[in-house]
DNA sequence: CATGCACCCTGTAGGAACTATAGGGTCAAG
DNA sequence: CTTGACCCTATAGTTCCTACAGGGTGCATG
């Protein structure tokens, strides 16, 4: 418990640049970390999980903005209820299409490596799976 | 059958900017239209699937690089079933991984919704949910 | 104790993927 | 025949990193 983490202990555990890191922090999406006496930064446990959220939010697509506004949910000091709980709504509607649009590629390479596997290069579906939306 | 589409129709249809689908251009991702008389871009069906998979595609994380490689799955004209296969179970990987994360993230959005509509503002668990990868 | 070497610091500049603006042409409607 | 919505090229700006440049820290090792 109370382990104490560099900025690089905490680019390895995150697959993050150190650059990338000092770049949140300024962008306030980390907080300041406390500092050594020689002036290097000092992380902990709770740092590490804000990061990793990050940086995996980010990977799936959501731009800084939105990750901010994910981590308000989670940052919430006194918000009401209601507004979260519109925030959380809207975030499930996009969450709920890219997991749509995820099982549809992840069907078409699927099947594409099924079919060489047996040898029949058929036709290639993958553009159709991320078809355009029907209006 | 063989309807042709501005540039502004098929940003309409896809939610682009006119000026992201000339960049897409540029970039070799979409390839050169036909122009009109007064050398306006001149669409077809096989354009604006193509956009809308990049879109979707670049929604989803992936870069601008993944997804040229996996446009190349369907553009094959005469590559290797072996190259194909290992190309494609490569992307597989990295999309159940989103898949995962995103199903994740979605049952906290969930629960924290349902925590709202009971009065119980407990816990937000929502960091948690894209927690670090056990090393 | 000095001297590497790996790591950290604060800048600032560069790159990827758009996005906006300037300055101008096209075209259907009135 | 002009007005407004659209298109053209070219270029500069924004977001989100990423890569130096120039220098300090800290620990092992001769």
């Amino acid at each position: 418990m109370g382990e104490r983490l560099s900025i690089g202990d905490l680019a390895k555990a995150t697959g993050t640049k150190v650059e990338t890191i000092r770049y949140y922090e300024q962008m306030a999406l980390l907080p300041k970390p406390g500092r050594t006496a020689g002036n290097y930064r000092s992380y902990d446990a709770s740092h590490l999980a804000r990061l990793s959220f990050i940086r995996r939010a980010r990977d799936l697509g959501f731009s800084l903005e939105r990750v901010r506004n994910l981590l308000g949910l989670s940052d919430r000091k006194d918000r009401s209820c209601e507004g979260i709980d519109a925030i959380a709504e809207e975030h499930l509607v996009e969450v709920d299409r890219k997991i749509a649009d995820l099982t549809a590629l992840r069907h078409e390479l699927g099947s594409l490596v099924q079919q060489c596997k047996r040898g029949t290069i058929g036709e290639c579906r993958i553009i159709e799976a991320l078809a355009p939306h029907r209006v």
